[in-house]
Parts: structure tokens; sequence; C-alpha cells
DNA sequence: GTAGAACGGTTCAATGAATGAACTAAAATG
DNA sequence: CATTTTAGTTCATTCATTGAACCGTTCTAC
């Protein structure tokens, strides 16, 4: 509930998408399922979102078809939270909003580069490869840490995601 | 105080920029701001917004430079909050959140068409012009009613805004 | 077999933000 | 002079977020 009956009456596609990633947290928790965390406490170590506000985004991303809640063993139970084909065209929302903060709001460069799989390209802040002269899908995309990613966060998913990746991959 | 002293923790560029525009309404005021409305009085009419809260959000925008107050006539004294050039930057974000939230989240086609002004191909939801190989800015946009423009909205700033219309170009 | 610990949550009290209505102030308009 | 317009502020109520504590499984170590 977003933005609730308030938002219902924007007749408008930007409305609509900020009903499902539009809430605080939510945002950060699909960039770190398109980096590769699909496990809840892998989520919690990274952001230091309350658990109650977690669960309830994480049900909110599956309910609106963002996340797939997927059972990857049965004793215990456990389930973990993957991307799905509509979750990964996010990537350019993403990868924009970054590159805009980038920009305008950071000093230290940029803290991960995203680069084309298939030629090492660096991508546009659109997500398009120059080279290919095409628009790149999150899932050939590789991802590297550049110098203003701060080291700030010492959690060992974190320090994992300070590795060259490629994304959507499961950490570790 | 998007997202405040947790926020801060996250080395990352996607974060900062969630500071300046992820907050409850922030977005749909930049995207207003987008179309031309610049008046207090205007995005209120169009956003049903509490006034508390659009005040808020409008100082907010101004102090991260997204916005800029400017006097437009001095008796009675009132002033316009205009686009900055970095405020503008936002475009891309804009249509492809947009684009995204039309492709997976309606049914009634899109309820705005983005064309490049100087020839009038329809944008991609990169605000790439396929035609002429460049990321289109903002100022080179005409904006024009879609099949999904509900016109559920009745304020005379909406309807304005169901005229085509080039981006960043005042109302009226 | 028992004692932790790990995982994936839920529950709860306290705080903080959003809402909507009412109010203010300054100037134009009739 | 009374009313309207614009751009706010103030305030009480409601709603969301926070952080800490708790819970129920199951695994691991002893």
């Amino acid at each position: 509930m977003a933005l609730g009956k308030n938002y219902t009456a924007q007749d408008c596609s930007l409305a609509k998408a900020l009903e499902v990633i539009g809430e605080r947290w939510t945002l950060l928790v699909v960039r770190d399922a398109m980096y590769g965390v699909r496990r809840y406490s892998d989520f919690l170590a990274r952001l230091d979102i309350p658990r109650a506000v977690l669960s309830q985004r994480l049900a909110t991303l599956v309910d609106a078809g963002v996340l797939a809640k997927h059972r990857y063993q049965d004793s215990p139970p456990r389930d973990e939270y993957m991307m799905t084909p509509m979750g990964a065209e996010l990537f350019p929302v993403i990868v924009t909003l970054s590159r805009w903060g980038e920009r305008h709001l950071t000093t230290s460069g940029p803290s991960r580069y995203f680069l084309h799989r298939q030629c090492g390209t660096q991508l546009e802040p659109s997500a398009r490869c120059p080279a290919c002269d095409v628009q790149v899908p999150a899932r050939d995309v590789e991802m590297l840490p550049g110098p203003g990613l701060s080291g700030l966060r010492s959690d060992p998913v974190s320090k994992a995601l300070q590795k060259p990746h490629r994304l959507l991959d499961p950490i570790g």
C-alpha cells in the first residue's frame, strides 16, 4: 500500500509503478535481488532494515510479481526470493537512477561498474551497450567494484558483492 | 529525510538518489514539474497531496538542487518551482519507470507518448531516439496523450496536460 | 539425547511521518 | 469594504516504521 488510495487517482503508469516499488526500502531490496541476494537473512545483513519491514516488502514484491518465492530445500524448509523476468526488467531503472545519483550526489566516483558480458564494454546510464548497440538485460551484465565503493559495510554479503559478479547470479 | 540514518550506511549512489527522490509523493512532484507544472496550487490540484507534505517535498527538492524557486512577480510575491538541469536529467528515470509500469501493470495502453521533437519519432523506454541515435533531453520531448489516459482527473491543470505539450514548457 | 545456534519469521510498544481540515497573511478584484 | 486567490502553517488523528524481544523448526556439537 505504497501510496494507496491517493495514487489510484493518478491515471499514470508511473504512479502504478511506484505503488509496487516506491515504498521505503523497496528499491534497495530490488537492487540487492538484482545483485544476487536471495535469502531473508542476507537481505537483512546488507540493509539494516527492520525484520517486519523486510517481510512486508518481500511479500509485496512477490505479490506484484517482481520476486518469486522458491523452496530450495525441505528440511528445514527454506525459501529464496528470486527475480522474475518482470523484476529483471527493473535493471535499467536501477542503473539510470544510480548513475544520476553518481553524477549529482557523490564525489568519490562510481561505486560499481556495469559491463556488457559479451564484449566487456561499460554500459551507458540507460543500460545500453554502445559497442553492440543493444539494451543489455540484467543477466548479461558483469558488475565490478568501483573507486566509490567505500567498503563501509563489513557483513559477509557485502564482502561477497565486492568481487566481480554476474548480475542475478546467487552470491557466495 | 527519506531514508535517513539507515541509508547513510549504504555505500551506494542509488541510496543517495533515493534520499532525494525516494520519499512518498516526491517522484510524482518531479514528474509534474517535468510536464511543466510550476506553481504550488497547480501541484496541489493535480496530486491530491496534503499541503504540508507538498511544502516539505518542494523544500527538499529545492534543497537538493532538483528544483529552483524563482520569484516571478513581486506584488503579490509569487514564486514558481522550476526544473534545474539536474532535475531535468531525471527524465530518463521517469520514462524508464513509466514504461515498466505500462508493460507490467496496466492494460489500457500508454497514457502518454513521448516523441523526439526534432524528428517525431517515439522514444524508446530509455529516452533514446532510435532514428537519431541520441539520448533525448527533456527539453526536446513532445508529450502526446495516449489511449490509456483515462481523463479521470478533471482539474484544470490535468486538462491542460491532456493537450500535446513540450516537456518543461509551462502549462497554460 | 540435550544444548545451542541458525533461520525465517511474528509480536509489541514507542516514535515519527502522513493526512485532512482549519487557520493565516498579503494582495488583488469587484 | 468584502471576497477571492495564492501559498503556506498549525494541529489533532491516523498510519507506518523502528528496534527489541520472542517463537518454532531444524541442524550441529557434544
